[in-house]
This record gives structure tokens, sequence and C-alpha cells, in this order.
DNA sequence: AATTTTTTGTATCAGCCGCTACAGTCTTGC
DNA sequence: GCAAGACTGTAGCGGCTGATACAAAAAATT
């Protein structure tokens, strides 16, 4: 175990200077915003060098290969998402907080004129299937993104918000597939009514499932 | 406009031979098995050749070019999945159609171990942007499963099995939704789970708007 | 100031891709 | 049977892609 000093994870760098730490990053959000435009097959690295303003061999200098530049793309767009998901002041753990992400959700992808779809979601059918390790990635990002849906439900629930015979895990689940359903739809038809729809039938249900009398005080 | 002979529309035949449309239908089915695998960017027109037996000019002697033959496969699942949605009995006018329904696209998910997804909605992503046309076709592959999905809510409000409240042009597009949001989250997962979930959730909404008490008999 | 390391620019390669040209074979219609 | 036209095989072209080699400039370490 001690002999193979030399291959340690090729691209590692021992240390990145300011600068150098400022190109990757330019290299990665740029990467990130073509690959949602216009696809993972659709961006060519040199695509990414022309609008980042970089040579051929940076990019192979902070990342080994193109799939390692992906994969730091994801790890990018699912940062942003998580960012996105617990906003500055609580969670999800309203129906004023649901509604207020469902808006939110609405009004980022209408400002895209509804395309390039979900940033995560829309990388899955070209990654998961030649990729594994994306597709791993890909999933590791959609777990926590889950779980931090799920955390707002399960406090409803703990609180009280929610009847017994709800389930927050399936809840999250199904609000996470109208997320990316709705998402699809309208990237397709360039028109967010779609997601809109989606998200407002499961909103609903959940909101038909708070207790039948409002809570009593504590 | 009467000058025009010569270039209408370059590929059309005048007519196919049996062995001709043969070699079409078999270009066609093959591209559309790789392309449902590995995805529109990740389906070479060589590796199309290779798996049909066929030389490169019969691809352009059918097709015009690639998009033609995407926009092919398009029409080739949209068929396959309209083929589906209406099983040879009657349409998704019931629960218990409904449930069926779900069932069914739950098993064939299985069986390809959640490879590949959607066979429409994996290719959404990719061709979205960067093809219009494409994105046309496949916009109107949609409607029309909509449509199927929306004339069986129909039918069911209609008969009074749904509340007035209950919208089915709303609950179709949610039902929709729900298949592809949760396919991408099953393929994502290698585990129909997240199908699973996502359909229950929605369908158990419908049958929480059928009216409160069962309706009278006519 | 010297030296090591990081960062950047240029030039280039081998391979695959979509696509075309062209010649040959088989089938159809008369 | 015999032209016309539909079908098929091979060979190859220009362009792009991911990736590499190499050396110079800039910065950090000593």
């Amino acid at each position: 175990m001690a002999g193979r000093g030399t291959n340690e994870l090729a691209v590692k760098q021992r240390r990145l200077t300011p600068k150098g730490r400022a190109t990757r990053d330019r290299i990665v959000s740029v990467a990130a915003e073509l690959m949602h435009e216009h696809g993972v097959a659709g961006t060519s690295l040199g695509d990414v060098q022309k609008a980042a303003g970089v040579g051929a061999s940076q990019v192979y200098h902070y990342f080994g290969d193109k799939q390692s530049l992906i994969r730091a793309v994801i790890a990018y767009h699912t940062e942003a998402i998580l960012g996105t998901v617990r906003p500055h002041l609580g969670r999800l753990d309203s129906m004023e907080a649901l509604r207020a992400w469902r808006d939110m959700l609405v009004t980022n992808l209408r400002q895209r004129n509804c395309e390039g779809g979900c940033p995560l979601g829309s990388l899955v059918a070209g990654l998961a299937e030649d990729f594994p390790e994306c597709r791993a990635d890909l999933a590791g990002g959609f777990d926590q993104w889950e779980a931090a849906v799920r955390d707002g439900l399960e406090a409803m629930y703990d609180r009280g918000d929610l009847r017994r015979k709800a389930d927050p895990a399936r809840l999250a689940v199904a609000l996470l597939a109208a997320v990316e359903g709705g998402t699809l739809l309208a990237q397709l038809h360039r028109d967010p009514a779609p997601l809109e729809t989606a998200l407002d039938e499961v909103l609903d249900r959940i909101e038909d499932l708070r207790p039948r009398r409002a809570q009593p005080r504590l």
C-alpha cells in the first residue's frame, strides 16, 4: 500500500494559487452554463475553452479529462439547487413555504424561457447509461435534494400539520418527480404551465392531507 | 412556384419495394433501440449501420440526414407508447384501468432494469434546444399521450366518478409529469420505486376526488 | 536572487463523425 | 426480355473532438 506514491490521483494539485482557483472556477461555471443550455453532448471542450477564454491546456491542467469536468459541473449545479431549496429563512416546513418554493421554480424556468430544463435532470438521460460515475453523482445530488424537501415535510408532520396517514417521505418523492416531469413538459412546450399544474396538484394533495380541524394550540 | 420541380423533398421515394420498406423499418427500429439505450448523442450512424447490418448508403437512401432518422425514431416511439396507453379493451376511464396502467409502466421499466428511462422523455434534453423540429415532434407526441390520458379522466368525470371540482385536464398533466419525473428518478437510482411512489400519490389524489358517496345508479 | 512549482499559450495528433460519390446488383413495370 | 429505377457495398473526404507535447511566463518558496 505504501509503494504507489506516483499515481495518487493524477490531476490533484498539491495547492492552487488564487489565480489558479479563479481560472478553475471560471471553467466550471462556464461549462455548467453551456451544458445546461446545450446538453453535455452538445458542449465540446473547445466551446468551453472559447467561452471561458482559456487555452486547451488549462482544462486538462485542472481536470484530467472531460468526465472529470462533467462531475465538477454536476457538483456545481447540485450546490446551486441546494442553496435554492433552503431559502434564507426557514425550510420547506409550511404550505406557505412550499407555495413560495413552487413560485420560485416557475419563475426561474420562465426567466430562462423554459430552455435547458432542470440543470440536473437534463443531464440524466445523456449520462446515466454510459457514465456510471456521473450517474452516481447525479443520484447523490438528487438524494440531498429529496432529503431537504423531506425534512420540511417531516417537520410539518411532527408539528401536527399533516394527518397521521400522510407519508412525508413518499410526498417528497412525488414532489421531486413533479418538479422533474413538470419541468420536462414545460421545456418541451416552451410554457411553464405544465410545471405549475404538476406542482399544484401535488401541493393540493398535501394540503388535503392537513388535519380535518385546525390543530389545537399547545 | 411551378419551376422548382427537382427539389421536392429530396429523400422521398416515389415508391418503396417490400424489401426496401423492410430495410427502412429495420433501420428505424434498431436506431430507436440504440437511441433509447445510449441517447441520441451516444448513437452514431455507424453504430446503427452495424447493428442493422446495412451499409452507409442505405441510411442516406431512406433518410436524408441524421435528423430525419431521429424524427422517424420519435414517431416510432410515439406510436409504441400510444399503442400501450390504449390497451386492448377500453381506455383509462376507471381507477382499475389507471392502476393497471401504472403497473404496466412499472413492469416495463423493471424489465429494462430501469435503463434508458422513458423512450420519449429521455430524448427531450438532448434535442429540445438544438433541434427545434425534433422538439416540435416530441411535443406533438406528448400531446397525443396527454390527450389519451385526459380522455379517460374526462369519461370518468362525465360519468360522475369524479367530483365537480376535479379538473381532468390538470390531472392528466400531473399524471404525465409523474410518469416522466418518476421514470427519471427510477433511471437514476436503478430502482422502480420512485416511479411507483410518484404515480401512486397522484392516483391516490384522483381516488380522493371521487364523490363522497358512491354515485347513484342511473 | 535562485529555484521550484504553478499557470498559460501554441501547435498538433489520431480517431470518429456525418456525409457524399460512385459503381454495382436486384426488382419492377412494360 | 429489357430498359428504368430501386436497392446495396465500398471507399473516402473534410471537419470536429478529446487529448497530448512542449515550452514559456508568472508566481511562490527558499
